[in-house]
DNA sequence: ACTGATAATAACATATTGTTAATATCTTGT
DNA sequence: ACAAGATATTAACAATATGTTATTATCAGT
């Protein structure tokens, strides 16, 4: 019978075969179609974040930004180190999504990547490109399901048209995962990992969550409206809007103006979101 | 200039340090505190399942099932089978809650853990004790909060009496995590782990998500409204229960007899939770 | 039959949401 | 200065949904 001390003095970690451990993020970003204003003809569209490899494997290939884990940080600052790196943003906010850990994902060998959400507000700086990055752009990104029930992804730019099919996969652990029929030329398993997240930053915009980090501080209530049918991909009529987003906002006093109408109202995001419920806590 | 299949004959993935991964399950279960009936004096108890290290580290300490990762498996096949191998129970669902990074979390080293949440039905198989683990057993689960803002987690059964104490750690980083401040004799850190996991749980069995696995096939509605009053902590009037409920279970024609009162009727989860919304897809 | 116990739902008040339409206020062109 | 164009904002009413209380239903046991 041994002592813990004496048990960690002699415990080898390496006796055991272990993987590698990486962060890949998913980040968007919305831009508007015609600069100026929202609405009508000018609705936005949502935008990732993705860098062309300047390595092997899938040299040339755009993938997610992210890299491996180093000792003596969690996988949070794992993340934001390595999208800092990499494109020379830093978000403000880190949506944990899955694990993808299947088998030969990776043609290095063992390595399983903790996939995380960002998003950039319109008005952030989004100069791109760094290190071991040999580039990196924003791709219009859309998402659609086909009638015999596959996925499409779409992202294109103005030279590059990337189209990649997914089939939803049955399993009994949580989340919908997505199996990549057709990569679409996004290297390792990227195409699963940014289905898999759009879907879940979709479910949280539903409630207004993470829906104030597209904006800047001060924004108006249209703008806001404008993100969660641009990343829900749905049409809002702007009264129901108002009166459930009510609860989230107060008014700054200030109004956007030179826009050739009546001026919005500025708001910012109130302190804090509580849910209100009935009277008692009996409901 | 190599080419890729070049690259890949010459990477060596030991050039870099790797941490060990492991899962770690917190599995909730209700239990009736007295037989035979719900509701009035016999509302549902929520428990967890601990098990009793057997070896270093943290030797009789109590802690979560789980294990390391092994090569060629999931995440989410790793903590199936270790649940399977400490506990003899196998869960049919398993919902991801969280990965834990922090340096220094295993005293054993580099180790990060993939948190997992499941659930096992009042009638399942509830045999327990098998291979490394060297016991195992129920703990009711009680998490309240301190007017101070901390949380208290206590977990006890006949015999024992284990009291965490934990603070919400502010990050930037999507889920509330939580920093240990007393563990109450568990191991690791898996005070916050099973803290972070109950928030977690109660998120979902909010709007029915995972709610209908705690209950055999067939359920009469008052028990259903017993699993969201027991996991949530709260009060439910039965009339908003079945009125909110309604859209996602249906009839079996079957009942509950022999309970010295009216007969409920049994129900099952309808296949599709499909959510109306209005006429248009305009809202 | 009567009691005790819980199931199930009716009935009404209140609150929220869907929907349409009216009004407000800016910039620009004449 | 005034009209036109554009979008912001809110009023008003209909339709649903929820909170709340009370009533009725149906069993087992006496």
């Amino acid at each position: 019978m041994t002592s813990e001390s004496e048990f960690l003095k002699t415990y080898n970690v390496n006796e055991y075969e272990r993987p590698s451990v990486t962060s890949d993020i998913v980040i968007f970003k919305i831009r508007r179609q015609s600069k100026g204003s929202y609405r009508k003809n000018a609705e936005g569209i949502l935008t990732l974040l993705l860098i062309r490899r300047g390595g092997h494997p899938f040299k040339g290939c755009w993938a997610l930004p992210g890299g491996f884990l180093e000792p003596n940080e969690t996988i949070e600052e794992c993340a934001l180190r390595e999208v800092t790196e990499e494109t020379g943003i830093t978000p403000n906010v880190l949506m944990p999504v899955a694990v993808f850990s299947a088998p030969g994902r990776d043609p290095r060998g063992w390595i399983i990547s903790n996939a995380f959400t960002s998003i950039l507000s319109e008005n952030s700086v989004t100069a791109v490109g760094r290190s071991d990055a040999a580039e990196a752009d924003w791709f219009d990104i859309q998402l659609e399901e086909t009638k015999s029930g596959k996925l499409l992804l779409s992202l294109s730019n103005e030279n590059e048209n990337i189209s990649a099919v997914l089939r939803e996969k049955e399993n009994r652990f949580g989340l919908p995962k997505f199996e990549i029929e057709n990569s679409g030329g996004l290297a390792f398993d990227h195409a699963a990992i940014i289905a898999t997240s759009l879907r879940a930053l979709q479910a949280r915009i539903k409630n207004f969550e993470y829906i104030f980090d597209f904006l800047p501080e001060k924004f108006t209530l249209t703008a806001l409206q404008e993100v969660q049918e641009t990343v829900m991909n749905i049409e809002v009529l702007p009264a129901n809007f108002r009166r459930k987003i009510a609860d989230y906002v107060e008014d700054t006093g200030e109004y956007s103006l030179g826009s050739g109408h009546r001026p919005a109202k500025l708001f910012r995001k109130k302190a804090q979101t509580k849910a209100s419920g009935s009277k008692n806590e009996i409901i």
